[in-house]
DNA sequence: ATAAACGGAATGAACGTTCATTCCGATGCA
DNA sequence: TGCATCGGAATGAACGTTCATTCCGTTTAT
């Protein structure tokens, strides 16, 4: 393989890479707007400007697309909690940024939200992608089993716990989104404080 | 109409009632287990032990089905929320009431959990329901607005209460359902406690 | 006897998936 | 360099299946 084989070996990836990453966003759009029976493969196709036998040298069906979204975007949300995370950080600083990352994560990407919470117990989303989710998901699962054993939040079980700091972005989100209104900074940051007041730990 | 017509009728109803609510109640079980396009006419009509023309005897189409069920599920929460309530009870012991009443509701129908939560942002569910559906939770709604009035909670937008009250309960039973774990009678009391945390108003 | 209720086969539209064919850039050869 | 050949990527019409809905003969209720 000489240099210019090489180069055009690369750009081949890259295209691949860059059509693959086309149906996903496409698909992520239309399943967020109209749920899985409501898009076939032949609209992903329509959209993404491609043929819909395309979509298939990419993904074994349809199955497997949304499968793949769904870890992807998992993925991209755990990235978007740690950026700007600072490990030496007292323990309520550092949930502070992961709690407003994340809220910030699905303001800016509500489709991302609507996909993961419409499909995180859809029955086609396969046993595999669960614990790989759950994998992708442990760094914040660490995290809440620290501030336990510390005793800077209280000594819940676990799903408690998720479910008082996770539950409410998800719900706040959404209702902000389907009444189509803007959420604050400010109205974050009152969010983010009640929610260290839930888990905090205290000893009265 | 005479006598013997009066009672006939009042069976009719009440078996039209009965295959009704059958059909409702055989798509609810359905629908939580395999979703919206797991669950064909077909497999309603195989399940409940009727012809598939019959549904349609009840119900307009598949559509209309499942706008109805979401109805009346949002009115079978809403009924469970104030069994024991008591309008002149302090206003924390009459949050603590509904917060318990509903989340044992899901605990106890984690098939309405799963369903009402799938189908809330479903395309395919009405305008019409959406908005009855706000009706239905006005009483609630007016609970939260005069806990900020008289500053027993914190003033903060409406939809960030219901998120911090709401949202832990939708995800502590889901995820609780989703693991195969009980949720204790203990568990339940602390959340509701830390949910309170969360809202209560403080001066600080 | 009449009418309403019912069942489930029939219908046709829509879907996921396949595959024969086309397309196009890379490669080999002159 | 110019031309022929090659091979994998892309395509979209076609296929078989599934589904919501309709239709009509049968059953049930009065």
């Amino acid at each position: 393989m000489n240099v210019h084989s090489v180069y055009y070996f690369m750009e081949q990836v890259v295209n691949k890479i860059d059509k693959k990453a086309l149906i996903l966003d496409t698909t992520l759009i239309l399943l967020s707007e109209n749920g899985f029976h409501g898009t076939p493969i032949s609209l992903i196709a329509e959209k993404a400007g491609i043929g819909a036998g395309t979509i298939y040298r990419y993904f074994k069906n349809k199955e497997e697309l949304i499968n793949v979204l769904f870890i992807e975007i998992q993925r991209r949300i755990i990235n978007s909690m740690y950026s700007g995370y600072d490990e030496t950080a007292p323990y309520q600083e550092r949930f502070n940024v992961l709690w407003i990352n994340m809220i910030n994560y699905y303001r800016k990407h509500p489709k991302d939200l609507i996909f993961i919470e419409q499909h995180r117990y859809a029955p086609y989303v396969s046993t595999i992608t669960r614990s790989e989710s759950m994998r992708i998901l442990s760094p914040v699962l660490l995290f809440f089993l620290e501030g336990k054993k510390r005793k800077y939040i209280k000594h819940l079980p676990l799903y408690t716990i998720i479910g008082l700091i996770y539950g409410p972005i998800v719900t706040i989100v959404k209702l902000n989104l389907d009444h189509n209104r803007e959420i604050t900074d400010e109205q974050i940051i009152h969010a983010e404080k009640a929610c260290w007041d839930a888990v905090k730990y205290n000893n009265i």
